[in-house]
RNA sequence: UCCAGAGUAGCUCAAUGGUAGAGCACGCGGCUGUUAACCGUGUGGUUGCAGGUUCGAGUCCUGCCUCUGGAGCCA
């Protein structure tokens, strides 16, 4: 039976007759036998094998080039030079698939920007291997994290017909060939749909019956973003607290992103350290950094305010009343406090509709969590949960209530406060690993005028 | 969408307006318990596309395409 090369080199003792199946990374030839290096993604190391000539399959050594696939049988032992512990001495080998001149994937490094041009081939590679493996893991993560404090996951629709006011341009859902708008009735749903850019408002009807839950899946904006930090689908996280208010929400959201740091450290060490190596020394210190520190949390008034007294000749002036800018964002979290912040109370006239009115009637219960290198990666709200004032805020936005009949229920029947946020997944992975283009943390990205693959 | 930069061998990059080159990959030969092995040697080009200027364009000009960085929108 197959043995993963993960639990090889974990292994402790020699051990006999183990079979390993992988892809050549490289081959080197010595007089008399050859090192093959193995990889089988189970983990960023490879095994080294060596082949001595004569044995069952050595005949073929020659087509066992980079890229080839091989099943290797043979004998686990200690190697005698420096550079591995474990070297597998084999008794038998076979070749399953060549791979010829053409293969891309050279020896040597390659530019982002080609490897992402044969994005079916990346995940050979030892950088791509380490993201994917660490994303599979972050993933399970957030499931953990959320389950053992007893959130129920919940499948919002991917299709929707309601509009996540605020959120962004939306992908068109039709059955009609031509112009859609034209006779919207006539087409699979009997009116307009869309590619959902938020679960949220499903999510809070959820919460309001299962208190607390939270949603994990595909997220799509039709937005013509063209940025390291957008695409046009990407996984979002978004949970929902019923009985919760805007400081509850801000507790949760620095639990979460502390448990995903703390998980990435304990779980994905092999790949993190190879990270710090190649991608960005700072990821292993900035870790750490997010486990142990509190968040800063500032109301955004106060925000505008060290903004302005920062003497920092900024591009863009700081306003009350404005959306804070990437650079302004940049030095709150990345000079002024050095720390991820959390900045809240947003002047309501920047903010949608669902979020609550404060006392002072100006501002909103918005949070936004702002980390260093990233920018905003939570964007949350204690929700607005009274029915009338909710009823105005949806004329403030000149929306039409008729179209929100089902959200407006939830606070006509038993309203409670509730409150959650929206984090997306490709920023978490881009913060924990310091890929800096959204683009390397996702398997296959759609971006404005590519969806290859 | 806006601003800036880039596009030359399979990959990474050179090349005063004057004969398109190197390293790696790949082929061949050699050497060696090797470590992105090493040494020698060979193959490899519609210089993103379309026009223009010029005796002559990879190089200068115009338009387009693609990519990258930044901005806006946001997660």
């Amino acid at each position: 039976m197959r043995t993963l090369i993960k639990h090889i080199r974990a292994l402790s003792a020699p051990a006999d007759a183990v079979i390993v199946q992988g892809w050549v990374r490289t081959r080197r030839d010595a007089k008399g036998f050859s090192f093959l290096e193995l990889n089988d993604g189970s983990c960023l190391a490879n095994l080294q094998v060596v082949v001595d000539a004569g044995i069952p399959g050595s005949a073929h050594l020659a087509s066992f080039t980079t890229g080839a696939s091989v099943v290797v049988n043979g004998n686990l032992v200690p190697s005698p030079a420096p550079g591995q512990k474990w070297e597998l001495r084999a008794t038998k080998i076979e070749l399953l698939g060549t791979a010829d001149a053409s293969y891309p994937l050279q020896k040597k490094g390659h530019t982002l920007e080609f490897l992402r041009t044969i994005a079916h081939l990346r995940p050979r590679s030892n950088l791509f291997g380490a993201v994917f493996r660490t994303r599979s893991k972050l993933a399970f993560a957030v499931h953990e994290f959320f389950q053992s404090r007893e959130f129920i996951y919940v499948h919002t629709p991917i299709i929707t017909a309601s509009d996540c006011e605020g959120a962004g341009e939306m992908f068109r859902v039709t059955t009609l060939k031509g112009k859609p708008d034209e006779k919207p009735e006539a087409d699979f749903f009997g009116k307009p749909t869309y590619l959902t850019v938020s679960g949220q408002l499903e999510g809070e009807t959820f919460a309001c019956a299962l208190s607390n839950i939270y949603t994990f899946g595909p997220t799509f904006r039709a937005e013509n973003s063209n940025t390291a930090r957008h695409a046009a689908e990407f996984w979002m996280i978004e949970p929902e607290m019923a009985f919760c208010d805007l400081p509850g929400d801000m507790d949760l959201a620095e639990e979460f992103i502390k448990a995903m740091a703390r998980y990435a450290l304990e779980h994905c060490a092999e790949d993190l350290a190879f990270f710090a190596k190649f991608v960005d020394k700072g990821v292993p210190e900035r870790l750490q950094f997010v486990v142990e520190r509190p968040f800063v949390r500032v109301p955004y008034t106060e925000a505008v305010g060290i903004l302005k007294q920062s003497g920092k000749p900024f591009e863009f002036p700081v306003d009350y009343g404005q959306n804070l800018q990437s650079e302004h964002e940049r030095f709150l979290t990345e000079e002024h406090f050095k720390s991820p912040t959390t900045v809240f109370n947003y002047p309501r006239e920047i903010k949608p509709f669902y979020m609550r009115l404060n006392d002072d009637g100006k501002t909103v219960t918005a949070m936004d969590v702002l980390v260093p290198g990233i920018g905003e990666v939570i964007g949350g709200a204690q929700r607005e949960e009274r029915l009338a004032q909710l009823q105005e805020n949806l004329e403030a936005h000149q929306l039409k209530p008729e179209d929100y009949w089902w959200y407006t229920d939830l606070r006509r029947y038993g309203t409670v406060p509730h409150a959650g946020f929206g984090l997306g997944f490709e920023r978490l992975l881009m913060f924990l690993t310091g890929v800096a283009n959204i683009r390397d943390v996702i398997p296959f990205a759609r971006t404005p005028g590519n969806a290859e693959f």
